[in-house]
DNA sequence: CGGAAATATTGACACTGTCAATATGGATAA
DNA sequence: TTATCCATATTGACAGTGTCAATATTTCCG
């Protein structure tokens, strides 16, 4: 038996997820439907319900593949390049790539409305991603937010940092005049030379 | 003729915002519908069609109140106050406190999809906030950040920081042992005081 | 081979935003 | 006062949505 040939139509989940991410990027949240899907991949109205039971489990399941795809952004090349440095500023540099790539899903990764907020697999990709953070902010050389810091005061400004910078570009909250050339790097050291200029 | 009591209504546009406003903090993005807000209202399914044209211009401008409460909080006590240390502390500690206060709107106020993003009266507000910001990123000690500074490093890291705080308390990503007794004005300083110690 | 389980379809329902056509009321000028 | 106009509100309709129950189909497995 073939996995990915099971069933009446094959891997329908996962045709369900691509056909969602299309509709997602093309045409925003406001453009996405199971009933839009249904009729992409070929198949009846109600055929997500099987997979998803509904609309919140569909986005659930793509937001968390969504997740994966911004810890392997994050993690590209760090076993090429051992430089610790160069894996935080990868690990930046890839989280806002992925930001920026996909910026409805990326919305939407941060929805409290529209997702299963105690999805198991969501939550446990969530903390993978926090994680990866949590190890570049322990090598910023915050010495109150290493990871044996008990209060976790560097994770959260790292991560404040980083969302909340990725999610108002990818708005366009910021005005192009004042981002040309800059990116999250040239962001962070400004904040880590202070006070010594 | 009274201003508040004009033609059959009264003043239903405000109503209509009011309404809004409970139905977006009471059940949620989900639960807020324009036939809602005409219900509770007590007008016709299609009488919100004369003030706000659709859905998304309803939104805006229940958005756009919330971008002025934003600012009010963020400017409260700032004559009373001349400590300019203080001021910004107020400011920061305010923006948090709006979010948390109103969590579904503050959310809204970032959403790309359901609003009009080129509306005027949303942009001169949306600017008037982040002008309060920039003066706060001013009083950082950022050098490069003051409002003299061409690039906005500052303002950009400043709006980054506390954007992407707030959202991730409001949406409950950060655990709760992490962030006991922990406000803004602690992470802000862990970062301020970075390479002294 | 045949029952059982998983999967897909069909039809229906309430709800939504939006629109055109119509009705209503207040304001204004004669 | 009366006639007229314009802003505002209602009505009815439509396509689209998520969801559900009932049914049909396919695959799995003993």
């Amino acid at each position: 038996m073939d996995a990915a040939r099971k069933y009446h139509h094959g891997n329908l989940k996962e045709a369900f997820l691509k056909a969602a991410r299309d509709l997602l990027e093309r045409d925003g949240l406001g453009g996405l439907s199971l009933r839009k899907c249904a009729e992409k991949v070929g198949v009846s109205h109600a055929a997500p319900k099987n997979h998803f039971g509904n609309i919140a489990g569909l986005l659930t399941a793509m937001v968390t593949t969504g997740y994966a795809e911004l810890a392997v952004m994050m993690t590209a090349d760090a076993n090429t390049n051992a430089d610790r440095k160069r894996r935080r500023d990868q690990a930046l540099l890839g989280y806002v790539a992925f930001a920026q790539a996909n910026p409805a899903l990326y919305d939407l990764m941060f929805s409290r409305d529209r997702l299963v907020q105690d999805d198991p697999d969501l939550l446990q990709q969530v903390r993978a991603c926090f994680v990866i953070l949590a190890d570049c902010s322990a090598e910023l050389g915050w010495h109150h937010g290493s990871l044996g810091d008990k209060t976790g005061k560097g994770q959260v400004a790292m991560w404040s940092l980083v969302h909340g910078y990725a999610q108002l570009v990818t708005a366009g909250r910021f005005k192009k005049d004042n981002m040309k050339g800059l990116s999250i790097l040239d962001i962070l050291p400004i904040i880590e030379q202070d006070g010594q200029n």
